[in-house]
DNA sequence: CTGAAAGCGCTTACAG
DNA sequence: CTGAAAGCGCTTACAG
């Protein structure tokens, strides 16, 4: 493996001048910037990223701890998280260390991971209310950024979307199409976004002068999509359209639609957050799934970039953002059923 | 963060010492050893990896790929691996660095870990027969240990389960039983364990003189167990006994043989290899399922001691373990059905 | 525009 | 049993 002394011996010059003209240092001359290239290029130059990081004082390394529920729903979500920041962060010269949370405090897995290396900052995922892993690290100074909002006014970087919004679009589509009964089969409420969801669904329906009533809150998987849809449209004044937490839930409810021999969009429409993930895709539902579409996967580049921003100085307030979902119309939503009047007009 | 040279200051010694002491170089004389533990505890002290690296010229990381499949069916193994293998490698002060493998080349991930960072190692998961990561990293020198058997006659560390003896052990047991159709429902053949299993299913079969014609190699699914057996049940001559490649895959056939309205163990023994993964339990089956048990977990520790056992210079020869795994007769198995005499004896 | 020097925190021959 | 010194490969004030 060649050095930056090797560099500089084939060309006459110290190991600081190649180090600077390599890192872009805008003192070195053209000339020997290209030079240098050319021999690094040649000998296969790497830089030892241990020196680096001794000298800099950054291990390089970021940290993200694994939730692993025993039902291992996370998983989806999980997979295409780590092959998103892996590349990010790669792109920054940085490594992601994982360690799994079998279960217990949730600040355990941190201690542990900041106990055993000197990790540059964590990313902290699937964030609930106030979370407790934000207090733990602030109060030991370790950077960090949020995927998501755990509360309303952050003093540290954070990424995700404005849930609360996702809810609520949903809600003033189907209402604009003259719905009346709107249902919620929600994720599970622990969950910080979930309960913005909540929220902007209970604000929209407020605002349109519906009634809240239809609303569960569950994991995110197709059976409870289908068992909550199916509870629901047997109650006594059952829904007409369904806003689903994922395309998963909704699979689900659109299937304990046509099981009730109803049709999409037909009798109930159907609307569901889409985080873009591969299994699951809206576009393949039939009809085709209309959503308020965020892939997770864009997440990934923000979320490293911010975190790697923050430790290099830019000050948190600069490095939060909420991203609107997207709504895309398809086909499994429409005009509200025409009620059966009974008076004969 | 307390550095050798401050507990040195502190005690009127030199880091050179302090160093040896904490690293427990027989040269120290205990009662220094004891006063410099002292002194660091009092600190806090914790080595600087970046430096100890640095200097052993070790980057403390070793990688793993992980490979996606779209239908995301390697997640629980890799879950329980993942968290074995970072307990394991922290024991031995190393990181585990992923990458997630696409679908494309199965060395490009690695070369991507090559060359972005200077990792000591890696751990080689799922091999195919003769598996192209093998040559690509032997080619290049980069120490590794695979789990499993990919070969014959292998010059690098190994760990893993005697697969053909799995398979055999169910035949032979079964066999003993007095059953003379036994299928088995393999995983898919490409994984170099499943075709161990299809030799060692193979070779038992002819020994006990029984024709090894039902035969099933597919994905590790619970439906798949199920349609499997379904088929096989139907056939001319069905099977009195199933060798499953999962628990998963057993779970899928027993659903099959009660759907024939056939009995386990009465009708139809059922036996499965059991990797102990936490979501399918043998012991949770009705009856409880009688299975070749080598829980995944346990592999762990020994993949990672060896890897590291092989960086500090062990030689692969040492360090090659298969073990077999233990068959624990339960509920699930039985005598083979009483043939029905059509001559009336 | 470039170099010499110091230093990041550790380990390890080499002396004594 | 312990220390002084060199060195791992880099970065970065400080000089010139």
């Amino acid at each position: 493996m060649a050095t930056l002394k090797e560099i500089g011996e084939e060309l006459g010059l110290s190991a600081a001048t190649v180090s600077r003209a390599l890192n872009g240092f805008p003192e070195v001359s053209e000339a020997t910037r290209k030079k240098v290239r050319e021999v690094a290029d040649k000998l296969g130059y790497r830089p030892n990223r241990v020196a680096q990081r001794l000298v800099t004082g950054r291990s390089g390394m970021v940290g993200m701890i694994v939730k692993i529920k025993p039902d291992m729903s996370a998983d989806q979500t999980f997979f295409e998280m780590l092959t998103g920041l892996t590349a990010a962060l790669a792109a920054r010269d940085t490594d992601l260390v994982l360690a799994v949370d079998q279960d217990g405090d949730p600040v355990t897995p941190y201690k542990r991971l900041l106990e055993r290396d000197m990790l540059d900052g964590f990313i902290l995922n699937a964030p609930v209310r106030n979370d407790p892993r934000v207090a733990f690290l602030a109060e030991r100074g370790i950077p960090f950024v949020l995927h998501g909002q755990d509360r309303a006014d952050p003093d540290y970087p954070t990424f995700g979307i404005d849930n609360h919004a996702v809810s609520a679009d949903a809600v003033k589509m189907l209402a604009q199409l003259g719905h009346r009964r709107i249902a919620l089969i929600n994720g599970e409420l622990k969950g910080a976004y979930a309960s913005d969801r909540l929220d902007g669904f209970r604000a929209a329906m407020a605002e349109h002068g519906l009634a809240a009533d239809l609303i569960r809150n569950d994991a995110s998987f197709e059976s409870h999509g289908y068992t909550h849809a199916l509870d629901l449209l047997a109650g006594p004044t059952p829904p007409t359209g369904f806003v689903c937490a994922s395309t998963l839930i909704a699979s689900g409810a659109m299937r304990a639609v046509r099981d009730r021999g109803l049709s999409v969009p037909g009798d109930v429409s159907i609307i569901a957050h889409d985080d873009a993930l591969p299994l699951t895709r809206a576009i393949n539902f039939e009809p085709a799934l209309t959503v308020t579409r965020a892939p997770l996967r864009e997440a990934c580049d923000p979320l490293a970039n911010m975190l790697i921003d923050h430790l290099n100085g830019v000050p948190a307030k600069d490095l939060q953002v909420c991203l609107k979902a997207e709504l895309i119309i398809r086909g499994s939503s429409g005009p509200a059923p025409q009620p059966e009047r009974s008076d004969g007009r």
